[in-house]
DNA sequence: CTAATTAGTTTGTACCACGAACCTTCTCGG
DNA sequence: CCGAGAAGGTTCGTGGTACAAACTAATTAG
């Protein structure tokens, strides 16, 4: 049955979360890094390499990842105002509307997935995991 | 502070695993798909197709998953003995070196992460992923 | 005002993933 | 037994991803 070795399955674990939203970016045509880059953009209006920062991503890898969204129209790049130099990234409405529709579906085959806890374990679930992650 | 959103956390904690994973493979060559690859094969001597089950891919990918990985040394292809059109591959003693010097890094990152976990809560999260995850 | 720095882009290389076309090797029905 | 079709892999073409190095334009330091 399910053994209690901890690194194993936290490996499988991040496996089968990283496929689940692989998968579901993908039916909308959106790899993990354009869906993470869209997910940053919620919150924020970065430069370019705030961006980089955010993403872990080399600044010449961002300016390929914002021309393709950009292309698709889910980004749009703005001058900055007193620093010439700087681009500030933005989310666009369909860009949002994308990441909010992928992230609704996220959260629900999360919770499919949890549904075999009970609800005190999966409190303890988020707790543990957040610990782990701050 | 460290709050209790499950979707939140368990995606974070799953960006850490992988992101992890990535660099320790990194500092070898090694891609991600790379590992999971010699991973599969430290258990199996698997023909191409299956390869492509367990791992998720085309099978045209994992021609070329297997041809750089064969390149490097890391992996051999054996003609199938009954029937001719399959194609086994084998992890090489250079493979395995890889896969198991970073697997054991792996484990001690891991460790590491959930060093602020008291045991009994290392127990408990081993068991709720390990729920999950089968 | 020049020199060094900084932000971002471009270019070249390699990996990764897919589908379609293709070759070889079975397998099955007649 | 043999010809049609299925199955296992490879190859090719396309596009996304990632990096480093070279480059441009704008800013800052001296």
């Amino acid at each position: 049955m399910t053994d209690t070795n901890l690194v194993d399955n936290l490996a499988r674990l991040s496996f089968l979360v990283q496929n689940t939203l692989a998968e579901l970016a993908g039916r909308h045509d959106l790899s993990l890094i354009q869906t993470r880059l869209l997910g940053v953009l919620r919150d924020h209006e970065p430069t370019m390499q705030e961006l980089g920062r955010h993403l872990g991503l080399d600044k010449s890898s961002i300016s390929g990842l914002v021309d393709r969204a950009q292309r698709r129209g889910l980004v749009t790049r703005t001058a900055g105002e007193t620093d010439r130099r700087v681009t500030r990234v933005s989310i666009t409405a369909d860009g949002l509307a994308l990441a909010t529709e992928v992230a609704g579906v996220f959260a629900e085959r999360i919770a499919e997935f949890t549904a075999g806890l009970s609800p005190a374990e999966r409190r303890t679930l988020a707790e543990l995991a957040g610990r782990i992650v701050s």
